[in-house]
DNA sequence: GTCCAGGGGTATC
DNA sequence: GATACCCATGGA
């Protein structure tokens, strides 16, 4: 498969947490899969269409990246960590995973999301998968995987969300399917925003962290206020695209 | 010891 | 609608 995919810009971008370096290249596990992924883009471990779905191979690349180049400090993202890709993950693992991430840090996301898939998740090949909606079923034992306050949102979450609900929420437009998101207790606008973005095809969502607060701020001469009122500024800004302008943002602002 | 990390819930105004 | 404080935890 030949694409335009920067494997390790794209990984250490901080939407998604189980993979590991190998000798060659990457090993990701998502959902039910474990696979891996060598430097040049040669894939082993799933099929072809669900690496393409997966690194999103089916968006207008070019053309999305020419929609939000706007100005020069975005230019200077886009062309530095140019081949940085949005990934379309599993919406459930996707979910676990952003409510794993309130008030902590990267290397803590990945390790208690390994513990889960290691406490919960079936094993395989030697490679734990991520545990089925339903199998995350035990307060105390997703407290010892390090998750501290969130086990209970977690808990509560793997009670509460079905397949079909994703499935709505890709159809329904970005207001609608974010306030259903953040019905669920734990979920707020940050952590739907991530949700949106990284696993159900709503490109325009617009998440701000400390980072992309810092972003606005420093670079786009925005005062600290409400989340809305940053978010929507951004998404008005770069348009339908917005998320993608967002992932090259926080990637930069992170390695400054 | 203090601050920070891909925040959200709740009380209070 | 905004602000203050709490929630757990590990690293800098």
């Amino acid at each position: 498969m030949k694409a335009l995919v920067n494997i390790p810009h794209t990984l250490d971008s901080g939407q998604i947490f189980r993979y590991e370096a190998t000798q060659n290249g990457f090993r990701i596990h998502h959902g039910r899969d474990s696979f891996t992924v060598s430097p040049d883009f040669k894939i082993e471990g799933i099929s072809q269409s669900k690496a393409s779905s997966f690194f999103r191979l089916d968006d207008n690349y070019n053309k999305i990246l020419q929609s939000i180049d706007k100005d020069q400090t975005i230019h200077g993202a886009l062309q530095k960590y140019h081949g940085l890709r949005l990934l379309r993950q599993d919406p459930w693992e996707c979910t676990i995973s952003f409510l794993c991430s309130s008030a902590t840090n990267i290397p803590r996301i990945k390790r208690d999301l390994n513990n889960i898939a290691k406490t919960f998740g079936q094993e395989k090949n030697g490679f734990h998968l991520f545990p089925k909606i339903g199998e995350i079923d035990n307060l105390e034992k997703l407290k010892e995987c390090g998750t501290g306050f969130r086990a209970k949102y977690i808990y509560e979450a793997n009670n509460t969300v079905t397949k079909p609900f994703f499935n709505k929420l890709k159809r329904l437009n970005y207001g609608d399917a974010k306030e259903k998101l953040m019905e669920l207790p734990g979920i707020g606008p940050k952590v739907a925003d991530c949700i949106l973005l990284f696993s159900l095809d709503h490109l325009s969502a617009f998440p701000i962290d400390t980072w992309m607060e810092k972003a606005l701020t420093e670079n786009y001469n925005k005062r600290k206020k409400t989340y809305s009122h940053l978010s929507n500024f951004a998404r008005d800004y770069f348009g339908e695209y917005a998320g993608y302008a967002q992932q090259f943002l926080y990637h930069w602002k992170r390695n400054i």
